[in-house]
DNA sequence: CTTCGTGCAAAACCTTTGCATTAAA
DNA sequence: TTTAATGCAAAGGTTTTGCACGAAG
Protein backbone atom coordinates (compact mmCIF):
# COMPACT_ATOMS: atom_id res chain seq x y z
CA UNK A 1 0.00 0.00 0.00
CA UNK A 2 1.62 3.12 -0.74
CA UNK A 3 1.49 6.39 1.28
CA UNK A 4 -0.99 7.88 -0.89
CA UNK A 5 -3.44 5.52 -0.37
CA UNK A 6 -2.47 4.67 3.11
CA UNK A 7 -3.80 8.46 3.34
CA UNK A 8 -6.90 8.25 1.77
CA UNK A 9 -7.54 4.94 3.98
CA UNK A 10 -7.46 6.85 7.02
CA UNK A 11 -9.55 10.01 5.96
CA UNK A 12 -13.52 9.92 7.04
CA UNK A 13 -15.41 10.09 3.97
CA UNK A 14 -15.80 13.57 3.57
CA UNK A 15 -13.51 15.46 1.15
CA UNK A 16 -12.29 17.83 4.17
CA UNK A 17 -11.19 20.92 1.93
CA UNK A 18 -13.67 21.64 -0.75
CA UNK A 19 -16.14 24.33 0.43
CA UNK A 20 -19.56 24.47 -1.20
CA UNK A 21 -18.33 27.63 -2.99
CA UNK A 22 -15.66 25.72 -4.21
CA UNK A 23 -18.11 23.29 -5.34
CA UNK A 24 -20.43 25.98 -7.05
CA UNK A 25 -17.19 27.18 -8.96
CA UNK A 26 -17.02 23.67 -10.50
CA UNK A 27 -20.48 23.50 -11.58
CA UNK A 28 -20.44 27.31 -13.06
CA UNK A 29 -17.23 26.27 -14.95
CA UNK A 30 -18.85 23.00 -16.45
CA UNK A 31 -21.84 24.77 -17.61
CA UNK A 32 -20.02 28.17 -18.68
CA UNK A 33 -22.06 29.94 -16.35
CA UNK A 34 -20.53 33.01 -14.07
CA UNK A 35 -19.92 33.76 -10.62
CA UNK A 36 -21.09 36.91 -9.67
CA UNK A 37 -21.14 39.53 -6.81
CA UNK A 38 -25.24 38.45 -6.26
CA UNK A 39 -24.21 34.19 -6.24
CA UNK A 40 -21.79 34.87 -3.74
CA UNK A 41 -23.99 36.74 -1.42
CA UNK A 42 -27.00 34.17 -1.67
CA UNK A 43 -23.90 31.35 -1.61
CA UNK A 44 -22.88 33.39 1.95
CA UNK A 45 -26.09 33.92 3.19
CA UNK A 46 -27.12 30.53 2.73
CA UNK A 47 -24.05 28.61 4.00
CA UNK A 48 -23.36 31.09 7.20
CA UNK A 49 -26.26 29.20 9.19
CA UNK A 50 -29.13 28.65 8.55
CA UNK A 51 -30.11 24.75 8.55
CA UNK A 52 -33.35 25.02 7.18
CA UNK A 53 -35.50 27.57 5.16
CA UNK A 54 -37.52 29.00 2.83
CA UNK A 55 -36.99 31.00 -0.56
CA UNK A 56 -39.23 33.94 0.82
CA UNK A 57 -37.05 34.12 4.04
CA UNK A 58 -33.85 35.03 1.63
CA UNK A 59 -36.24 37.97 -0.47
CA UNK A 60 -36.78 39.39 2.82
CA UNK A 61 -33.56 39.24 4.01
CA UNK A 62 -31.98 40.30 1.35
CA UNK A 63 -33.82 42.30 -1.01
CA UNK A 64 -34.77 45.15 1.53
CA UNK A 65 -31.37 45.95 1.92
CA UNK A 66 -30.25 49.48 0.80
CA UNK A 67 -26.44 48.87 0.41
CA UNK A 68 -24.21 47.04 -2.13
CA UNK A 69 -25.20 43.49 -0.69
CA UNK A 70 -28.85 43.46 -2.01
CA UNK A 71 -30.22 40.90 -4.03
CA UNK A 72 -33.68 40.58 -5.95
CA UNK A 73 -36.20 38.50 -5.73
CA UNK A 74 -36.16 36.87 -9.41
CA UNK A 75 -32.39 36.24 -8.69
CA UNK A 76 -32.53 35.22 -5.81
CA UNK A 77 -34.76 32.01 -6.77
CA UNK A 78 -32.56 31.89 -9.75
CA UNK A 79 -29.14 30.81 -7.68
CA UNK A 80 -31.10 28.99 -5.40
CA UNK A 81 -32.69 26.44 -8.24
CA UNK A 82 -29.04 26.87 -9.36
CA UNK A 83 -27.57 25.75 -5.88
CA UNK A 84 -30.08 22.86 -6.10
CA UNK A 85 -28.60 22.14 -9.30
CA UNK A 86 -25.31 22.01 -8.39
CA UNK A 87 -26.11 19.64 -5.46
CA UNK A 88 -25.24 22.07 -2.75
CA UNK A 89 -29.03 22.29 -1.50
CA UNK A 90 -32.10 20.10 -1.78
CA UNK A 91 -36.00 20.66 -0.79
CA UNK A 92 -37.61 18.47 1.87
CA UNK A 93 -40.29 19.30 2.51
CA UNK A 94 -43.02 22.32 1.83
CA UNK A 95 -44.35 24.14 4.71
CA UNK A 96 -47.40 26.36 4.26
CA UNK A 97 -47.11 26.66 1.08
CA UNK A 98 -43.20 26.91 0.59
CA UNK A 99 -40.33 24.84 -0.94
CA UNK A 100 -38.28 24.15 2.30
CA UNK A 101 -34.51 23.60 1.92
CA UNK A 102 -31.59 22.16 3.53
CA UNK A 103 -27.89 22.28 2.76
CA UNK A 104 -27.23 18.98 0.88
CA UNK A 105 -23.25 19.16 1.16
CA UNK A 106 -21.07 17.12 3.42
CA UNK A 107 -24.10 15.72 4.81
CA UNK A 108 -24.83 12.09 5.04
CA UNK A 109 -28.12 11.14 4.35
CA UNK A 110 -31.00 12.11 6.39
CA UNK A 111 -34.37 11.96 7.30
CA UNK A 112 -37.10 14.37 8.83
CA UNK A 113 -39.56 14.40 11.62
CA UNK A 114 -41.85 17.12 10.79
CA UNK A 115 -43.84 18.15 14.08
CA UNK A 116 -47.46 19.30 12.70
CA UNK A 117 -48.04 21.92 15.44
CA UNK A 118 -44.71 23.89 16.20
CA UNK A 119 -43.58 22.81 11.94
CA UNK A 120 -40.03 21.88 13.88
CA UNK A 121 -37.89 19.47 11.22
CA UNK A 122 -36.11 16.78 13.60
CA UNK A 123 -33.55 15.31 11.32
CA UNK A 124 -32.28 11.55 12.21
CA UNK A 125 -29.82 9.32 10.22
CA UNK A 126 -31.23 5.83 9.09
CA UNK A 127 -28.51 4.18 7.07
CA UNK A 128 -31.42 1.27 7.42
CA UNK A 129 -34.10 3.40 5.46
CA UNK A 130 -31.49 4.14 2.42
CA UNK A 131 -30.02 0.40 2.52
CA UNK A 132 -34.09 -0.44 2.37
CA UNK A 133 -34.72 1.79 -0.71
CA UNK A 134 -32.11 0.49 -2.82
CA UNK A 135 -33.06 -2.91 -2.57
CA UNK A 136 -36.61 -2.31 -3.88
CA UNK A 137 -35.58 -0.15 -6.58
CA UNK A 138 -33.55 -2.88 -7.60
CA UNK A 139 -36.38 -5.19 -7.54
CA UNK A 140 -38.37 -2.57 -10.02
CA UNK A 141 -35.27 -1.90 -11.71
CA UNK A 142 -35.27 1.37 -10.64
CA UNK A 143 -32.49 3.71 -10.39
CA UNK A 144 -32.25 5.61 -7.73
CA UNK A 145 -30.72 8.98 -7.57
CA UNK A 146 -31.93 9.88 -3.80
CA UNK A 147 -34.98 10.12 -1.53
CA UNK A 148 -37.07 11.92 0.92
CA UNK A 149 -38.53 10.74 3.78
CA UNK A 150 -41.02 12.77 5.93
CA UNK A 151 -42.65 11.55 9.19
CA UNK A 152 -45.25 13.59 10.29
CA UNK A 153 -46.75 13.67 14.08
CA UNK A 154 -46.09 15.71 16.91
CA UNK A 155 -42.43 16.03 18.05
CA UNK A 156 -41.83 15.11 22.44
CA UNK A 157 -42.27 19.08 23.53
CA UNK A 158 -46.09 19.15 21.37
CA UNK A 159 -47.58 15.90 23.07
CA UNK A 160 -46.51 16.48 25.76
CA UNK A 161 -49.80 17.44 28.01
CA UNK A 162 -49.79 20.97 29.80
CA UNK A 163 -50.22 21.16 33.80
CA UNK A 164 -47.41 19.37 35.08
CA UNK A 165 -48.24 21.04 38.64
CA UNK A 166 -50.77 18.74 39.76
CA UNK A 167 -49.97 15.26 38.61
CA UNK A 168 -53.87 14.11 39.82
CA UNK A 169 -55.40 16.62 37.13
CA UNK A 170 -53.38 14.29 34.96
CA UNK A 171 -56.41 11.10 36.00
CA UNK A 172 -59.18 12.85 34.70
CA UNK B 1 -60.19 -21.02 18.53
CA UNK B 2 -63.71 -20.14 17.50
CA UNK B 3 -65.23 -20.23 14.33
CA UNK B 4 -65.32 -16.52 14.63
CA UNK B 5 -61.74 -15.94 15.17
CA UNK B 6 -60.78 -18.31 12.83
CA UNK B 7 -62.88 -16.83 9.84
CA UNK B 8 -61.06 -13.59 10.96
CA UNK B 9 -57.79 -15.00 10.22
CA UNK B 10 -58.57 -15.68 6.94
CA UNK B 11 -60.09 -12.57 5.88
CA UNK B 12 -57.29 -10.07 4.23
CA UNK B 13 -57.28 -7.06 6.82
CA UNK B 14 -59.93 -4.87 5.38
CA UNK B 15 -63.40 -3.96 5.83
CA UNK B 16 -65.01 -5.14 3.47
CA UNK B 17 -68.61 -3.75 2.85
CA UNK B 18 -67.81 -0.29 4.22
CA UNK B 19 -67.88 2.32 1.06
CA UNK B 20 -65.52 5.24 -0.13
CA UNK B 21 -69.26 6.92 0.44
CA UNK B 22 -70.10 5.11 3.69
CA UNK B 23 -67.15 6.59 5.40
CA UNK B 24 -67.64 9.87 3.60
CA UNK B 25 -71.39 9.64 4.90
CA UNK B 26 -70.15 8.96 8.75
CA UNK B 27 -67.35 11.74 8.71
CA UNK B 28 -69.82 14.33 7.38
CA UNK B 29 -72.84 13.57 9.52
CA UNK B 30 -70.09 13.90 12.63
CA UNK B 31 -69.64 17.37 11.54
CA UNK B 32 -73.06 18.79 10.57
CA UNK B 33 -71.65 18.68 6.71
CA UNK B 34 -73.76 18.07 3.95
CA UNK B 35 -73.89 15.67 1.46
CA UNK B 36 -74.56 17.45 -1.97
CA UNK B 37 -75.05 16.41 -5.09
CA UNK B 38 -71.47 18.11 -6.12
CA UNK B 39 -69.73 15.84 -3.49
CA UNK B 40 -71.04 13.09 -4.49
CA UNK B 41 -69.61 13.80 -8.45
CA UNK B 42 -66.35 14.09 -6.90
CA UNK B 43 -66.46 11.35 -4.50
CA UNK B 44 -67.50 9.28 -7.77
CA UNK B 45 -65.06 10.65 -10.09
CA UNK B 46 -62.15 10.25 -7.40
CA UNK B 47 -63.06 6.67 -6.91
CA UNK B 48 -63.97 5.31 -10.33
CA UNK B 49 -60.77 4.81 -11.32
CA UNK B 50 -58.04 7.68 -10.75
CA UNK B 51 -55.05 5.92 -8.83
CA UNK B 52 -53.05 9.25 -8.93
CA UNK B 53 -54.17 12.50 -9.81
CA UNK B 54 -53.91 16.50 -9.17
CA UNK B 55 -56.97 18.53 -8.01
CA UNK B 56 -56.57 20.32 -11.55
CA UNK B 57 -56.96 17.23 -13.05
CA UNK B 58 -60.42 17.16 -11.99
CA UNK B 59 -60.98 20.96 -12.42
CA UNK B 60 -60.35 20.42 -16.48
CA UNK B 61 -62.39 17.21 -16.56
CA UNK B 62 -65.63 18.06 -13.82
CA UNK B 63 -65.68 22.35 -14.31
CA UNK B 64 -65.97 21.75 -18.15
CA UNK B 65 -69.21 19.99 -18.20
CA UNK B 66 -72.21 21.41 -20.15
CA UNK B 67 -74.52 18.98 -18.04
CA UNK B 68 -75.35 18.86 -14.79
CA UNK B 69 -72.75 17.13 -13.67
CA UNK B 70 -70.55 20.35 -13.43
CA UNK B 71 -68.68 21.20 -10.55
CA UNK B 72 -66.69 24.41 -10.28
CA UNK B 73 -62.89 24.61 -9.26
CA UNK B 74 -63.62 26.38 -6.07
CA UNK B 75 -65.89 23.51 -4.65
CA UNK B 76 -63.46 20.70 -6.31
CA UNK B 77 -60.55 21.90 -4.16
CA UNK B 78 -62.76 22.38 -1.31
CA UNK B 79 -64.45 18.73 -1.78
CA UNK B 80 -60.65 17.02 -2.02
CA UNK B 81 -59.82 19.16 1.55
CA UNK B 82 -63.29 17.51 3.40
CA UNK B 83 -61.99 14.42 1.50
CA UNK B 84 -58.29 14.09 3.08
CA UNK B 85 -59.58 15.26 5.86
CA UNK B 86 -62.30 12.40 6.11
CA UNK B 87 -59.18 9.77 5.89
CA UNK B 88 -60.50 8.73 1.74
CA UNK B 89 -57.25 10.88 -0.07
CA UNK B 90 -53.81 11.62 0.52
CA UNK B 91 -50.97 13.86 -0.43
CA UNK B 92 -48.28 11.42 -1.81
CA UNK B 93 -46.06 13.86 -3.65
CA UNK B 94 -46.25 17.27 -5.57
CA UNK B 95 -45.37 17.23 -9.06
CA UNK B 96 -45.18 20.47 -11.35
CA UNK B 97 -45.83 22.45 -8.92
CA UNK B 98 -49.07 20.55 -7.92
CA UNK B 99 -49.99 18.34 -5.18
CA UNK B 100 -50.73 14.77 -6.29
CA UNK B 101 -53.55 13.07 -3.96
CA UNK B 102 -54.36 9.11 -3.76
CA UNK B 103 -56.46 7.15 -2.52
CA UNK B 104 -56.13 6.68 1.17
CA UNK B 105 -59.02 3.78 1.92
CA UNK B 106 -58.38 0.00 2.81
CA UNK B 107 -55.01 0.60 1.42
CA UNK B 108 -52.05 -0.35 3.20
CA UNK B 109 -49.04 1.76 3.81
CA UNK B 110 -47.00 1.95 0.75
CA UNK B 111 -44.63 4.10 -0.64
CA UNK B 112 -43.66 5.97 -4.10
CA UNK B 113 -40.70 5.61 -6.58
CA UNK B 114 -40.97 8.51 -8.79
CA UNK B 115 -39.41 8.74 -12.07
CA UNK B 116 -37.50 11.95 -12.88
CA UNK B 117 -38.60 11.72 -16.64
CA UNK B 118 -41.48 10.08 -17.51
CA UNK B 119 -43.44 11.44 -14.03
CA UNK B 120 -44.66 7.90 -13.42
CA UNK B 121 -45.26 6.91 -9.28
CA UNK B 122 -44.91 3.21 -8.61
CA UNK B 123 -45.92 2.27 -5.57
CA UNK B 124 -43.93 -0.63 -2.94
CA UNK B 125 -45.23 -2.10 0.22
CA UNK B 126 -42.61 -1.88 2.76
CA UNK B 127 -43.28 -2.88 6.24
CA UNK B 128 -39.45 -2.48 7.29
CA UNK B 129 -39.58 0.89 6.34
CA UNK B 130 -42.85 1.46 8.55
CA UNK B 131 -40.89 -0.65 11.69
CA UNK B 132 -37.70 1.78 11.41
CA UNK B 133 -39.62 4.98 11.30
CA UNK B 134 -41.58 3.66 14.43
CA UNK B 135 -37.81 3.36 16.24
CA UNK B 136 -36.38 6.56 15.32
CA UNK B 137 -39.57 8.37 15.99
CA UNK B 138 -39.74 6.23 19.64
CA UNK B 139 -36.00 7.47 20.45
CA UNK B 140 -37.00 11.09 19.80
CA UNK B 141 -40.11 10.91 21.26
CA UNK B 142 -42.03 11.67 18.60
CA UNK B 143 -45.42 10.60 18.27
CA UNK B 144 -46.27 9.89 14.89
CA UNK B 145 -49.41 9.92 12.40
CA UNK B 146 -48.13 8.90 9.66
CA UNK B 147 -44.98 9.23 6.72
CA UNK B 148 -44.21 9.68 3.47
CA UNK B 149 -41.09 8.26 1.19
CA UNK B 150 -40.78 9.21 -2.17
CA UNK B 151 -37.80 7.88 -4.29
CA UNK B 152 -36.31 9.48 -7.21
CA UNK B 153 -34.33 8.49 -9.92
CA UNK B 154 -35.51 6.70 -13.55
CA UNK B 155 -38.02 3.92 -13.78
CA UNK B 156 -36.51 0.78 -15.64
CA UNK B 157 -37.98 1.50 -19.19
CA UNK B 158 -36.59 5.06 -19.06
CA UNK B 159 -33.17 4.11 -17.68
CA UNK B 160 -33.50 1.36 -20.66
CA UNK B 161 -30.73 2.86 -22.90
CA UNK B 162 -32.18 3.30 -26.26
CA UNK B 163 -30.87 2.14 -29.77
CA UNK B 164 -31.34 -1.92 -29.21
CA UNK B 165 -31.09 -2.54 -33.09
CA UNK B 166 -27.27 -2.55 -33.39
CA UNK B 167 -25.18 -3.54 -30.45
CA UNK B 168 -22.12 -2.65 -31.08
CA UNK B 169 -23.21 1.05 -31.16
CA UNK B 170 -23.67 0.64 -27.51
CA UNK B 171 -20.15 0.83 -26.95
CA UNK B 172 -19.76 4.17 -28.35
C1' DC C 1 -17.24 42.74 -27.62
C1' DT C 2 -20.12 38.94 -26.74
C1' DT C 3 -22.71 36.41 -23.77
C1' DC C 4 -24.60 35.71 -19.50
C1' DG C 5 -26.84 37.70 -15.41
C1' DT C 6 -29.66 41.13 -12.97
C1' DG C 7 -33.77 43.81 -11.77
C1' DC C 8 -38.14 45.06 -12.55
C1' DA C 9 -42.66 44.27 -13.33
C1' DA C 10 -45.76 41.33 -14.89
C1' DA C 11 -47.19 36.76 -15.65
C1' DA C 12 -48.14 31.98 -14.40
C1' DC C 13 -49.76 28.77 -11.38
C1' DC C 14 -52.09 26.51 -7.93
C1' DT C 15 -55.09 27.18 -4.14
C1' DT C 16 -58.08 29.85 -1.13
C1' DT C 17 -61.80 33.20 -0.03
C1' DG C 18 -65.67 36.85 0.21
C1' DC C 19 -70.09 37.27 -1.11
C1' DA C 20 -74.59 36.72 -3.06
C1' DT C 21 -77.41 32.83 -4.37
C1' DT C 22 -79.06 28.07 -4.04
C1' DA C 23 -80.19 23.99 -1.84
C1' DA C 24 -79.76 20.41 1.93
C1' DA C 25 -81.78 18.88 6.24
C1' DT D 1 -86.67 27.80 7.57
C1' DT D 2 -82.20 27.57 8.99
C1' DT D 3 -77.62 27.02 7.92
C1' DA D 4 -74.29 24.94 5.01
C1' DA D 5 -72.58 24.73 0.23
C1' DT D 6 -71.97 26.46 -4.49
C1' DG D 7 -70.21 29.46 -8.16
C1' DC D 8 -68.04 33.32 -9.51
C1' DA D 9 -64.54 36.32 -9.59
C1' DA D 10 -60.98 38.05 -7.30
C1' DA D 11 -57.37 37.63 -4.10
C1' DG D 12 -53.28 35.32 -2.14
C1' DG D 13 -48.92 33.29 -2.28
C1' DT D 14 -45.00 31.38 -4.30
C1' DT D 15 -42.21 30.84 -8.23
C1' DT D 16 -41.13 31.95 -13.07
C1' DT D 17 -40.25 34.92 -17.16
C1' DG D 18 -39.70 38.67 -20.90
C1' DC D 19 -37.05 42.37 -21.64
C1' DA D 20 -33.83 46.19 -21.39
C1' DC D 21 -29.82 47.25 -19.08
C1' DG D 22 -25.40 46.13 -16.93
C1' DA D 23 -21.44 43.31 -15.94
C1' DA D 24 -18.16 39.30 -16.45
C1' DG D 25 -14.93 36.82 -19.28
Amino acid sequence: MTVAEDLINELPAVEVSVTPLDKFREYLQTRKKRLTTEKTIVLDEVFSDHEHFAAEEFVDRLSQRKDQRRVSRATIYRVLNELEDAGLLRKVARTDGRDVYEHDYGYPQHDHLICSKCKRLIEFAAEDISRIVEEVADRHGFRTTGHRLEVYGLCAECSRPPRRRNPKLDLL
